[in-house]
DNA sequence: TTGACACTTAGCTAAATAACTAAATATAAA
DNA sequence: TTTATATTTAGTTATTTAGCTAAGTGTCAA
């Protein structure tokens, strides 16, 4: 029971609900985008996706220095997630990400990562 | 997508969760019921079953001076409560809460108040 | 009409949590 | 080896929330 009240825990926050979505639509998504999409802290974002990790709906993936998130689906979960993406389909909030998220991946990470720390003097 | 977010919220409290659990076994329970099962005081009882019905998973009907809980599945969401219920079954917590249930049922909703007010001198 | 009573609302406290900044860690490049 | 840098962890603060008690509301019975 425990395990699945971390998992509706963690998916009833709307920023962590806002990346299981995006991640439904991308493979992997490495933490600096999902920090852009989410538009908080780097360690806000480290810290929400270390909150799916624990409940199981994410895992990781360290390339170098960057690390790369990707959706799990825990064992007996397909029913909840049907229902999910269905819930979110079309709403506002997932319309403006999907949205945003086509710029975000269209700009390298060193790019995006350049940006975060303020040189964003740089407009190719 | 703020519905989404409330029915998940307010499934992802334990307590909460046991009601709702409790009330897919039976049709119907009052408020004092609901209030001996999760062991609490009733006002604390009534804020969790405002939680649950403004998120439009409960309803409820009064009868004199009882008020009669029912849940109610919002439009689109079978497939949450077809998973829910399997996460649920046969877990120790829903094992406990049949037990107790069986127990909390037996007695008229009359004795049940009047224990709860502390007068369990009266053993039938 | 008065009192008892089931439930809800209001107001409070303690614990949980989401946000931030700063420090720590780990990796790549100079 | 030193420096830069992507992410995580630690520590702080503000907000949310679950719990309580006490007061309020509406209903029934004497």
């Amino acid at each position: 029971m425990e395990n699945t009240l971390d998992i509706l825990k963690a998916l009833s926050d709307k920023n962590r609900a806002r990346v299981i979505a995006a991640l439904g639509n991308y493979n992997e998504l490495c933490a600096c985008q999902i920090t852009e999409l989410l538009q908080v802290s780097g360690a806000t974002a480290s810290r929400h996706m270390g909150i799916l990790q624990n409940a199981g709906l994410v895992e990781s993936r360290k390339e170098g220095r960057w690390v790369y998130f990707r959706q799990t689906k825990p064992a007996g979960s397909e029913l909840l997630f049907q229902w999910l993406e269905k819930e979110y389909a079309n709403t506002a909030e997932q319309n403006a990400d999907v949205q945003a998220l086509k710029k975000i991946v269209g700009i390298t990470r060193e790019d995006l990562c350049r940006q975060q720390r303020g040189e964003e003097c740089c407009p190719k």
